[in-house]
DNA sequence: AGCCTATTGGAAAACGTTTGCCGAACGCAA
DNA sequence: TTGCGTTCGGCAAACGTTTTCCAATAGGCT
C-alpha cells in the first residue's frame, strides 16, 4: 500500500492561523459556530491547499462511516444491477457512499463479505438475493448481522424473507399466481416450468404460486413438466433442453426469471419451435430488454429500481422493530404467449 | 449516525493478558513474530469475543485503505455492469473492497464523486465510461486525479483515452471498421447509423471506424443516414424512428451499441420491418443477451469481463509511466444481418 | 462600575490501530 | 563467569480527526 501523503487539517489550521479545533469546526461544521470571517478564511485556505477530509479519521472518532454496504449475488445479472442502481441513487441522495460486493451465490463467501463489511463500520448493510433453503452458513450469517445490528447498524434484506431484519419482499407467489390465471385465460392448457434452483426461496415461491394459480383454474401441474437448472440464462437454456427431451406436449412454458426465459427461448428455437407461435413462453422480473426481444416476452413486472429505493428508505429511517415492505407485482402480457 | 460500539483490540489484549502491541501483531501479522503459544491464545480470545479489526483505524495509521473505488456511468447498463463484475472479481482476488458510484453521465457529479473517493484514500480509482469531447469539467477531473496519483494512488481509465493515466482501451475504430467490411461482404449497400451522442468519444470512434470501413469498400456514408440519440436503449429507439421518418432506402443499420440496437430493432418492427429480413441490424459490445434475441444480433464482441480484470491488473501492478492495454474486438455475424 | 450570560477560540483528550524503540530473557561461545 | 547476539513482549508515539472542557472577550443589565 503506497503511503499517500495528503494535506491535513493541521496544515490548513496552521496556514489559516487558527487552531485545529477551529479549522475542524469551520470546515466540517458542528453544533458550535465559528465567526463568519474566520470561517471564510479557513475555507479559502483549505481550498487553496487542496485539503480533503480524511474519511477514515472521521470514521474512527465518530464510530461509523458514511457508507452503506451492499451485497448482491451477481452484479452482471440485470436483476441485481437494476436493484443496485436504485440503491445507489438512494445512497447518493442521502450523501452516503456505497461499498459493494458479490457473493456469486456462495454462502461461505457471503458470510466472509459480511464480516469484511462489518470491519468497515457502515451505516447499513443491504443484502440482496434469495436465500437458500438449507444453507449451512445461514446461522453464521444471521449471527453476524444480528451482532452488527446490536452494535447500532441497520440491516435490510431484499427478497430474503422471512427474517428478523427489515425486509423488502417481492410478491413472488401472487405474481406467479396471477400469471398462471392470465395464461390459462389465454387458452394455455399444457404447462411446463423452467425452474431455477428449487433451493432458492424465490424459485420455490414462483413455482408454488404458479402451481396454485393453475390449480385454481382446474389444472394440475405435473412434476415431470418441471425442469430445474441454474438461476441464469444458461440454466434456462439447459432446463428447456431437458424439458424438450422429455417429449411432452406442452403449449406454454413458464421460466422463473426473464433471464432463464431468454435461454429457454433460444433452446426452443434450436429445436424448431417459435416462441409465441407453436409454444408460449413467459418469464418473471420484466428486466429492461424483455420488451425488445422478438417476440416480446410475457412476464411479471417487478419494479426493480423502486426496490432499491425502498431498501435505502428502510436503511435510513430509524425505527425499533423490523419492518417489511411488500412490493407488488403485475402481469404483463406480450407476444411470446399467443392467445389461442 | 448511530454509535456502534464494538469489541476493540484493547479488550482482546486485556482478556488474553497481553499488551495491545502483541495482540495487534498476533492478529493482523506484521514483520515481527510473536511466539506460537501466545499467538494462538490471542487469536482464540479474539474469536471468542467476536473481535473485528476496525478498518478505518487501520487506514488512518497506514495511510491508505484496502479499497478500490470504481466510477461508472450507469450500473444498470449491462455494458457497465459486465465490466464492474470483472473489476469486482479482480478486487476480491487481491483482497480489496470495492466502493462504487455512478455518475449518470453528468460530469459535475463525476468530479464530485472523485473528490469523495479521494477522501476515502483508496488504493486505486477506476473510471469507466467514455469521455465527452467538450467537457467543462474535464480539467477539474484531471486535476483531481493527478493530485490523487501524486499522493500515491493509482488511476485507471477504461475507454477514456487519450489520457495521462493508465488506460484500458477498446479497439472501437478497428471493430467498427471490420464490421463495415463484413456487412459489405454480406451484400449490404445502403447503410444507416443509429448513433449515440457524438460528443462521446466511443460513439465518435465507432462512427469514424464504420465510415472508414465503408469507404475502403467504395461506399460513402451520407451524413443524412446518421441519426443521433441518447446512448441508451431509448435513444436507439428514438434515433431509429427519426431515420425511418427520413424516408431513405436503407438495407442495413449499424447502431453504436447493442442496447441502442435493441431499441432500434423495436422501432423497425413497429414500422413493419423485420430486422434480419427486410433490413439488416448490427450492434456493438456483444452484451449477454444479444445472442438470445430473435433474430440473434450481429455485433462486435467486446470482452467486457476481461476489461475489468485488466483494469484491476493495471491498478495493482506498480510501474512508473502510464501504460495502455488495448482490448481487441471481433466481429460476430448473426442472423440480424442477412446474407443477400 | 459590577455582574451575569453568550459567544467563540484553543488545549488536550479521545477514537482504534500500527510500529519504533527499549529492555528482559535466553542461548551460546570464549 | 563474561560477553554478545537473537528473540520477543510492552510502552508510548503516531496517524487525522472530533469534541469536551476551559478561558477570554464582548455585551447587556442594574
Amino acid at each position: 500500500m503506497p503511503p499517500q501523503h495528503q494535506v491535513t487539517l493541521a496544515q490548513v489550521a496552521e496556514a489559516a492561523g487558527v487552531s485545529i479545533a477551529t479549522a475542524s469546526r469551520a470546515i466540517n461544521g458542528s453544533t458550535r459556530k465559528v465567526s463568519e470571517v474566520i470561517r471564510a478564511r479557513v475555507r479559502r485556505t483549505a481550498e487553496e491547499l487542496g485539503y480533503l477530509p480524511n474519511l477514515s479519521a472521521q470514521t474512527v472518532v465518530k464510530g461509523a462511516s458514511p457508507t452503506v454496504a451492499v451485497l448482491v449475488s451477481d452484479i452482471a445479472d440485470p436483476y441485481f444491477s437494476a436493484i443496485s442502481s436504485g440503491i445507489m441513487a438512494g445512497a447518493r441522495q442521502a450523501g452516503l457512499m456505497v461499498t459493494m460486493a458479490t457473493s456469486e451465490r456462495r454462502s461461505a463467501d457471503e458470510r466472509d463479505m459480511i464480516r469484511t463489511f462489518r470491519s468497515q463500520r457502515p451505516r447499513a448493510i443491504v443484502v440482496v438475493g434469495s436465500r437458500w433453503d438449507e444453507d449451512p452458513e445461514a446461522q453464521a450469517i444471521e449471527e453476524q448481522l444480528t451482532a452488527y445490528q446490536q452494535a447500532g447498524g441497520r440491516v435490510v434484506m431484499v427478497s430474503q424473507g422471512p427474517s428478523p431484519f427489515d425486509l423488502v419482499e417481492i410478491q413472488n407467489v401472487e405474481g406467479a399466481r396471477a400469471l398462471a390465471h392470465a395464461l390459462v385465460d389465454q387458452g394455455g392448457q399444457h404447462f411446463g416450468v423452467v425452474l431455477g434452483y428449487r433451493g432458492l426461496r424465490t424459485n420455490a415461491d414462483r413455482l408454488a404460486g404458479f402451481a396454485q394459480g393453475l390449480a385454481e383454474r382446474g389444472i394440475t401441474l405435473q412434476e415431470e413438466t418441471v425442469a430445474e437448472g441454474a438461476f441464469t440464462r444458461d440454466g434456462g437454456y439447459a432446463a428447456m433442453g431437458e424439458l424438450l427431451g422429455r417429449d411432452l406436449e406442452l403449449d406454454t412454458v413458464f421460466a422463473t426469471s426473464d433471464l432463464m426465459a431468454f435461454g429457454a427461448g433460444t433452446a426452443m428455437r434450436e429445436a424448431g419451435l417459435q416462441p409465441g407461435v407453436q409454444i408460449g413462453l413467459a418469464g418473471f422480473d420484466n428486466i429492461a430488454l424483455s420488451e425488445d426481444v422478438t417476440p416480446a416476452l410475457t412476464t411479471v413486472d417487478v419494479p426493480l429500481g423502486q426496490i432499491g429505493r425502498h431498501a435505502m428508505d428502510l436503511a435510513l429511517s430509524d425505527h425499533e422493530e423490523a419492518r417489511t415492505i411488500e412490493i407488488p407485482t403485475s402481469v404483463i402480457l406480450r407476444a411470446s404467449t399467443p392467445v389461442r
